[in-house]
RNA sequence: GGGGAGGUUCCCGAGUGGUCAAAGGGAACAGACUGUAAAUCUGUCGGCUCAGCCUUCGGAGGUUCGAAUCCUCCCCUCCCCA
């Protein structure tokens, strides 16, 4: 096995903080696989990038010899998760909740390697706990620790309301890690109160508590806020190549750097090579960039539509050409329609008005030429390239 | 159970009878500059058959020539007291 050193060094790479660093190195030094855990909510089918920094720290783990187990919150998840605020969440059936696991299996092992990592369901145990259980579970923690949580805090402060199954939430999810008895489990920082819960829990179970590593939350494209589909900021495994290419190549530098140090199987020696040059400006940022995208977009899709893309990429923007692959939908036969009903048809924009301020801004183009005349009409049985911005493209064709 | 505060357009947040599709900020989108980076400047940012019209300010009614603003009832949240 690596030497205790080794591994705390691969461990660390863009942890934000672990509880405590003694103890882990104790428990390398036995020599003995650790039982690491993770958990995920499979309420969200979709998984994006933000998702996979932990997947990527569970692989590390796994390249070191341990045992990883991927635990799917599917019990917690038909309750409903409490980060966040307004709605509560629509009940998913046990059957959505296994659909959305299964998928997310078929991405998890794109990072992971599938024939050592456990997969592990909570409902395994949380479906025979009883009511009695349950308040013995609560026993041991106070209401007035319970509301440390930074989270609940903040919405304190705020007047906004906390529900009473919120309270639970944390024991739950804590108890998972008695469950498994897990050495270690990680999440995110937005987590930390619950795997300290865990801790406590194990204690109070009599088991040793765990060591609780976290990961920072990857900020979405926009670099502000973290990474998640509903602020519309995420880029998600199921992108196709080109658009996953896309997006990344929008993100800022400084965000580029630490995508690389939380998505990127470059080696820290590298990464600290590239930030050398980049600085000295002997690598140019956007290279750096196009060599995260392609590792990336090989990843989830393959090495050729990573390259693939790459080119098309610099095809479009570079030089200006239009796209390979641009949506192409058949005319209306005889007869005329306006622009801004067309865009509007074509999901280009979501209103004809919207379509109409864009226009007026000089962002729309047919054939090359930029549209002046929100009346504009097109003809059902022509051939047109329109284009809306930089990266809204249509074609039509005659039928 | 009693008393008080509040629910505004994607988010935050002004607005207390007409001048309000509703200030300001954020996000987003677009244009210039670039490396589809950042920063900066500019513009847009409810919908439509678009110089006009229609639908919005928790919900339902009502007062008024006219309501996000006033009244009634209801729903929801928060605070204090019990």
């Amino acid at each position: 096995m690596i030497s205790v050193q080794e591994q705390l060094k691969t461990i660390r790479r863009g942890a934000a903080e672990i509880i405590n660093e003694q103890d882990l190195a104790a428990l390398l030094a036995l020599g003995k696989p650790l039982r690491v855990k993770a958990g995920f909510d499979p309420t969200a089918p979709d998984l994006h990038l933000g998702h996979t920094v932990l997947l990527h720290k569970m692989k590390q783990f796994q390249e070191l010899g341990h045992d990883v187990v991927f635990l799917i919150g599917d019990f917690t998840g038909m309750i409903g998760d409490p980060t966040g605020r307004s709605e509560t969440r629509k009940n998913m059936t046990p059957r959505e909740i296994k659909e959305n696991a299964k998928t997310y299996l078929t991405q998890v092992y794109k990072v992971m390697d599938k024939n050592k990592t456990t997969v592990a369901y909570n409902s395994e145990w949380m479906n025979k706990f009883s009511p009695a259980n349950m308040i013995e579970l609560a026993a041991h923690y106070t209401v007035a620790r319970m509301l440390e949580r930074d989270d609940f805090q903040k919405r304190l402060a705020q007047n906004l309301p906390v529900s009473i199954h919120e309270l639970m939430y944390p024991l739950i999810q804590g108890y998972d890690s008695v469950a498994l008895k897990s050495d270690v489990e990680l999440g995110g920082t937005d987590q930390k109160f619950n795997l300290l819960v865990g801790r406590d829990l194990q204690r109070a179970y009599k088991q040793k508590p765990q060591v609780v590593l976290t990961m920072p939350l990857l900020e979405g494209t926009n670099g502000v806020q973290k990474m998640s589909k509903s602020l519309g900021n995420s880029i998600g495994v199921f992108d196709v190549p080109n658009e996953m290419f896309g997006k990344i190549m929008s993100i800022s530098d400084d965000l580029m750097w630490h995508y690389y140090e939380l998505l990127s199987q470059v080696s820290a020696e590298e990464l600290a090579t590239m930030k050398k040059q980049s600085a000295a400006g002997t690598l140019h940022p956007k290279n750096a960039k196009m060599n995260l995208a392609k590792e990336i977009v090989a990843r989830y899709h393959s090495p050729e539509l990573a390259e693939t893309a790459l080119t098309e990429f610099e095809n479009v923007f570079k030089k200006k050409n239009l796209p390979e692959d641009i949506p192409v939908v058949k005319g209306w036969g005889d007869g005329s329609r306006g622009i801004c009903n067309i865009l509007k048809d074509h999901k280009m924009t979501d209103s004809t008005s919207a379509a109409r301020h864009l226009i007026q801004q000089g962002s729309v183009t047919v054939n090359g030429e930029k549209v002046l005349d929100v009346n504009q009409q097109l003809f059902g049985n022509r051939e047109y390239f329109i284009k809306v911005g930089k990266k809204r493209f249509l074609k039509i064709q005659p039928q």
